[in-house]
DNA sequence: CAACATTATGACACCGGTGTCAGATGAGGA
DNA sequence: TCCTCATCTGACACCGGTGTCATAATGTTG
């Protein structure tokens, strides 16, 4: 089995190399009869055009690479399965390039990532969508990005997020039409923005239904299990005990649901609980968590989207066309299960 | 700031690209002083070859793709990260790719994938590790593979897996020494190879402690939660009821838990409970699973690294060195949590 | 010192595509 | 009929590396 290359299709099919390249490329001046001929040299031989060497030809490489660092495997495949479905429909890749670091370590790295892999563009994920090093130094290197996720809406760049302070009021204005009025709250890792997000969003909803914040009701978290764990023992333990507890993230109410059923305390009759983002493991215990389900694939898929757009344009000349600012919200959802009640007194 | 090339270097150092080529492959035949001055160039330019064109030279990609179709995003996340580790150690990128077909339509697909991607190598995870039909596909096609957790250990290929067998051995055998006769078992995804073995590990503890089998104890799953759930509700109410289960991983496990304790069992007094894969979930529910940890990162790690070892021999001359069949079993271990007592009565 | 083996280097074609530009072809207008 | 212009097409250089081979420089042997 011989290779096909573009020479073996434009010698059969009679045309130059370059006359096979138009058709590949959907360009135009080909005529009717030409483009047919060579279309059907396509099928005969059966010829893929090898995207190495296209790559090369248009100093471009046909990846994208997603970055992350987020301690829950479910929203990590999530991410990668939206991204990857927009990859695979514009004939794109994707690499996944999980990364710990931060300050100068974290550029450095990505630095060297661009080199050894000449990417086309970067998807930001949480923590780094709002990374302001991070996104200024991409800039400045003028390599295309998309942000998923991202809080901070005041400048150019593709950006697809869902509601978060929004979603967290509706769950918290839940709680407290139940009649909880002792509302605990565990914080997420600050350097997700989705943190102070969420935080606003229980605040907003305490204030608008006239309950005072109490600062001791709060925990600081980093959504992980863990110190959703650590948030728990000190929160279950207060005097007096409130009624309900809402961590940032299902990870943390999990875990106040096993240390709360470890003090034989009655979930949701003793204390009510509620997580945020609808993880696999919100169902997977009992009772169920209430929580807020968030569209993850498809913001990454448009992200993604959007980005290969823009790398397509910035291919063909015009030279920075200026798109205007394209930011995108969409609607996170409540879904309640049995970890909510009315509190028992 | 301008592109620096091979050409750049070449220049800078006062040599040829073919020269400077040398350096860069560390080929011999170079002297001293010269590979000195070139090496001082790529200093200076801060200089990184554009592993595209290497690859158009060479007909290489320096990737590798990763196939998976697993219900479990933990153990996809721990497969890539363990893959990736490897990939980046030897300057290869990692594709993922996430597949749910099967039979003709699952090899027009990779062979699609292999045709856009141009790839190196294929790393198969369960279920692919021991596809016949796909296994046979990529030797016609001389594609280079490498199997995680296959159980097939017949020919000539790169193979990591842990030993399923005897941790469902283990584990039977502990549910047996704490006093269980009855014990239930929930099978895994009939494609996947875990499931047979893990299946004959529990039949032969049964064996080994003279313990009949019986039938009407085993359920059909496939690891899914939900599929645990449907085997839950019929193991739970079989009359008698068994005093143990053992689920084939972690999630049915935990689906079992949580049929168990809507239904108002106790954990482990009324029934004790093993899973299979030490998942985030099996330590983050309550009472925590008792389970069998394998290396998956370690395995994927291993299996990718013998994989690039093979793709690069296959590089440079002497066709076919045909290695000895490499396979690798590494061990399972035993994690004991509190879903496991002895019976009550 | 001739004859030869070995090492070091560069010229050049090549990988498989794309961009540029000039030339061929055919339609429409004077 | 001749000229102009728009549409097609191919020759050729190029992307940034690697492989092949010839040749120059050096070392080894009889």
């Amino acid at each position: 089995m011989k290779k096909i290359t573009i020479n073996s299709v434009a010698s059969y099919a009679g045309v130059s190399k370059k006359t096979v390249s138009r058709v590949l490329n959907n360009e135009p001046n080909v005529s009717d009869v030409t483009r047919e001929k060579v279309l059907k040299a396509f099928k005969e031989l059966d010829y893929t055009p090898n995207p190495i060497a296209r790559g090369l030809a248009r100093n471009r490489s046909f990846i994208i690479a997603c970055l992350y660092d987020n301690p829950s495997k479910s929203y990590i495949t999530r991410l990668q399965s939206g991204a990857l479905a927009a990859c695979h429909q514009h004939g794109f890749n994707l690499l996944i390039h999980p990364c710990e670091l931060r300050g100068q370590a974290l550029l450095d790295n990505i630095e060297q990532l661009l080199q050894t892999s000449r990417l086309d563009g970067l998807v930001l994920t949480p923590p780094f969508s709002d990374h302001g090093e991070l996104v200024a130094f991409l800039r400045q290197k003028k390599v295309p990005f998309a942000r998923v996720a991202s809080v901070k809406l005041d400048d150019d760049s593709i950006s697809v997020r869902s509601n978060d302070e929004q979603g967290a009021f509706e769950i918290t204005e839940l709680l407290i039409k139940l009649g909880h009025k002792d509302i605990a709250f565990i914080k997420g890792h600050p350097d997700h923005s989705a943190t102070e997000q969420r935080f606003n969003g229980y605040r907003r909803a305490l204030a608008q239904h006239g309950i005072e914040y109490q600062e001791r009701l709060v925990e600081e978290g980093n959504f992980s299990y863990h110190s959703g764990a650590d948030s728990a023992e000190t929160i279950l333990h207060l005097n007096p005990r409130p009624t309900a507890v809402f961590a940032s993230n299902d990870y943390m109410a999990a875990a106040v649901l096993k240390a709360a059923t470890q003090m034989n305390l009655k979930v949701p009759d003793d204390i009510a609980i509620a997580g945020f983002d609808n993880a696999p493991i919100a169902r997977h215990i009992w009772p169920g968590l209430t929580t807020i389900a968030q569209p993850v694939e498809e913001m990454t898929r448009l992200a993604v989207e959007h980005l290969i757009e823009q790398i397509n344009q910035g291919d063909n000349g015009d030279e920075e066309q200026q798109k205007e600012p394209l930011q995108i919200t969409l609607e996170a959802k409540l879904i309640c299960r049995e970890s909510t009640a009315a509190p028992k007194s």
